[in-house]
RNA sequence: GGCCCGGUGGGAGAGAGGCUAUCCAGCGGAUUGCAAAUCCGUGUACAGCGGUUCGAAUCCGCUCCGGGCCUCCA
C-alpha cells in the first residue's frame, strides 16, 4: 500500500519512497530534558510513534533515531539554580521523560543519541564547515555563515531579506551578517564546556542534531520530525549545515511537522501557569486514553486540549474495550491483519482521526456478529489495527478494571464478593437486596452489567 | 510588515465537486427483574457574500473572525 506523506518541503502531500527499502531512516527531535514533559511534549513523541508503527508494518528495517538534548541553557540554569551538576538534572528528566512517555504507549527509540556525547563530531563538523567557508570563527564563537548558502530559507519559505527585516533580536557585534547563527559558544569557568580549538565552550542548539544524523543514520535520511515551531530556525539551520558539511548532498528527503497544542484556546506557558505535565494527567486519566485524545485529531492540525476532550477519550476507549469484552474468550485469528480501510486511513498521510473510524466500525461489528468464525476475525482486525496506533495494549477486564487512572479502596477480590453476594440474592428473588448491592457499589464508583456470561464490573 | 495555517451539527473531528464519516452528549425504541452494555432509529452542520458548474462544505474571488512562526519553544 502507498504511504503518502505531507512534506514540509514541498508544502504538499508526497508519496512516500525510501532511498534503501531494506533500510529506512528517521530522526525525530526529542526533548530538552530540564522539567517534566508536558502534553505538548506528548504529541510528536506520540504521533511519531505511529508513524514508526506503521513503517514498521510496511518496510523490514526501520532505523528510529530520537535525540536527547543533555546542553542547553535552560539546563545550566536549572543546574545552577540548584547547585547541582548538569548531569544530575538531565538523568533525572530523561528518566521520567521515558517513563511518561511509556505511559503514552511510546516505544523507545532504537537510538537516543545525547548531545555531550557527540562533542567530537560537532568539533569535527564545525572544521570542515570553516574549511568549506561556511563557517568562521570569532571571539571565541563560531558561527554559520548563512549568505554563504543560497538555498537557505528553503523549508521555511523566508528569504534572507525578510529575515532581516523580521529580526527582533539585537545582533552580536562579532557577526558578519545579522542572520548568522551560532555553532559554538565560549563558556566562563560557571558553565559547562569543553575544550575545543576555540577554546572553552559549548555546542549551540542546532549543530547536534546534523552531528548526530550524520553519524548514525548517515548523510541523506528518508524522515524527519518534530513540531511546527522547530521549522525555523531549528530545522532550517540544520538543513543548511547537514547540507554545506555534504558538499550539497540531500539532507533530509520528508520532513515532517506535529501541530501545537494549546489548552483551553490558549498556548501553554510558564506564564500563563497553563502547563499540563503528562505525569499530572496521568493522575486524570489512563494513559492510552490521553494518547488517544492526542491521536484524535490529525496531526498537522492544532489540537486544543481540554479536560472534555480527555474524558471523550476514555469513553471512546471504553467502547472499544466493550467491544472486546462482549467477543471475550474467541481465539483471535491467528492470521489477523488490519483491515485494509484502517491501514488506508493512516496511509494517507497518517490519518488517525480517519483510522479510529475503522476501528469503530470494526467494535459495531464485533457488538453484532453472531458467527465464531467472523467474531475471531474481527477480534484479530480489530486487535491488530488499533495495535499500530498503541492502543487497545490491556485485556478488556484490565481496562474496566482500572477506572480513570488513581482510585482508591475497593479491590476486586471485594467486588467479586459482593457480585456472588448478589447473584445469591437475585437467586432468591431478593431484588430489593439485589438492589442495594449494586448501589453500594455504585457509590464506590463501581458498575455493574449483567450479561448472558455472568456479571462484569467496571470501574469509572 | 513577511511567511503559513484554520473557521464543519450541542461538543470533538474526518472529508475536499454529486455517495450515511465516526465518536461523545441528547432524544425515541428494542433488550433488561431494575440497570448497564449493546442494537435500531433520530439531529434543517459546513463563517459570510459573490462567482465557476447540470451540481459547491469541497474550486475561484472578496469580506469577517481565530491561530502559528519570524533566531528560547514540541
Amino acid at each position: 500500500m502507498t504511504l503518502t506523506l505531507y512534506n514540509t518541503l514541498s508544502r504538499d502531500k508526497e508519496e512516500f519512497v525510501p532511498i534503501d527499502p531494506d533500510r529506512v531512516t528517521m530522526y525525530v527531535c526529542g526533548p530538552t530534558v530540564y522539567s517534566y514533559a508536558h502534553i505538548g511534549n506528548a504529541r510528536p513523541a506520540v504521533v511519531f510513534d505511529v508513524l514508526v508503527r506503521l513503517l514498521r508494518h510496511q518496510w523490514p528495517r526501520v532505523i528510529f533515531a530520537r535525540n536527547i538534548t543533555d546542553i542547553d541553557d535552560k539546563i545550566n540554569a536549572a543546574a545552577a539554580e540548584q547547585g547541582v551538576d548538569i548531569g544530575e538534572i538531565t538523568a533525572k528528566f530523561e528518566k521520567i521523560y521515558l517513563e511518561d512517555m511509556a505511559s503514552l504507549g511510546v516505544a523507545p527509540p532504537d537510538i537516543d543519541p545525547h548531545a555531550t556525547d557527540h562533542i567530537p563530531e560537532m568539533i569535527a563538523m564545525m572544521e570542515r564547515l570553516i574549511e568549506e567557508g561556511h563557517a568562521y570563527a570569532a571571539e571565541g564563537h563560531v558561527l554559520f555563515n548563512v549568505p554563504s548558502y543560497s538555498d537557505y530559507g528553503q523549508l521555511s519559505k523566508r528569504d534572507q531579506e525578510g529575515l532581516l527585516a523580521g529580526a527582533r533580536v539585537e545582533v552580536a557585534p562579532y557577526k558578519k551578517d545579522a542572520s548568522d547563527f551560532v555553532l559554538w559558544k565560549p563558556s566562563t569557568s560557571d558553565l559547562p564546556g569543553w575544550d575545543s580549538p576555540w577554546g572553552r565552550g559549548r555546542p549551540g542548539w542546532h549543530l547536534e542534531c546534523s552531528c548526530m544524523i550524520e553519524k548514525h543514520l548517515g548523510r541523506t535520511i528518508d524522515i524527519h520530525g518534530g513540531g511546527v515551531d522547530l521549522v525555523f530556525p531549528h530545522h532550517e539551520n540544520e538543513i543548511a549545515q547537514s547540507t554545506c558539511a555534504h558538499g550539497g548532498e540531500t539532507f533530509v528527503r520528508y520532513w515532517l511537522h506535529n501541530g501545537f497544542v494549546n489548552v483551553d484556546n490558549e498556548k501553554m506557558s510558564k506564564s500563563i501557569g497553563n502547563v499540563l505535565l503528562v505525569h499530572e494527567l496521568l493522575k486524570q486519566a489512563p494513559g492510552e486514553a490521553i494518547r488517544l485524545a492526542l491521536l484524535n485529531a490529525h496531526y498537522r492540525q492544532p489540537l486544543d486540549w481540554t479536560d472534555r476532550g480527555l474524558a471523550q477519550a476514555k469513553r471512546m476507549l471504553d467502547r472499544l474495550y466493550g467491544a472486546l469484552r462482549t467477543l471475550g474468550d474467541i481465539d483471535t485469528d491467528p492470521d489477523a491483519v488490519p483491515s485494509a480501510e484502517f491501514l488506508a486511513a493512516l496511509n494517507d498521510d497518517l490519518n488517525t482521526p480517519k483510522a479510529l473510524a475503522t476501528l469503530f466500525d470494526l467494535a459495531r461489528q464485533a457488538n453484532t456478529a453472531s458467527d465464531v468464525g467472523e467474531k475471531s476475525h474481527i477480534k484479530g482486525a480489530l486487535l491488530t489495527s488499533a495495535d499500530l496506533m498503541g492502543l487497545l495494549q490491556h485485556s478488556a477486564d484490565d481496562w474496566f478494571a482500572g477506572g480513570n487512572g488513581e482510585h482508591d479502596g475497593i479491590d476486586a477480590e471485594e467486588i467479586e464478593r459482593l457480585i456472588e453476594a448478589r447473584h445469591n440474592a437475585k437467586a432468591d428473588k431478593d431484588y430489593a437486596e439485589a438492589d442495594r448491592i449494586r448501589d453500594e457499589l455504585a457509590s464506590r464508583d463501581i458498575f455493574l452489567e449483567d450479561g448472558p456470561d455472568g456479571t462484569k464490573w467496571r470501574r469509572t
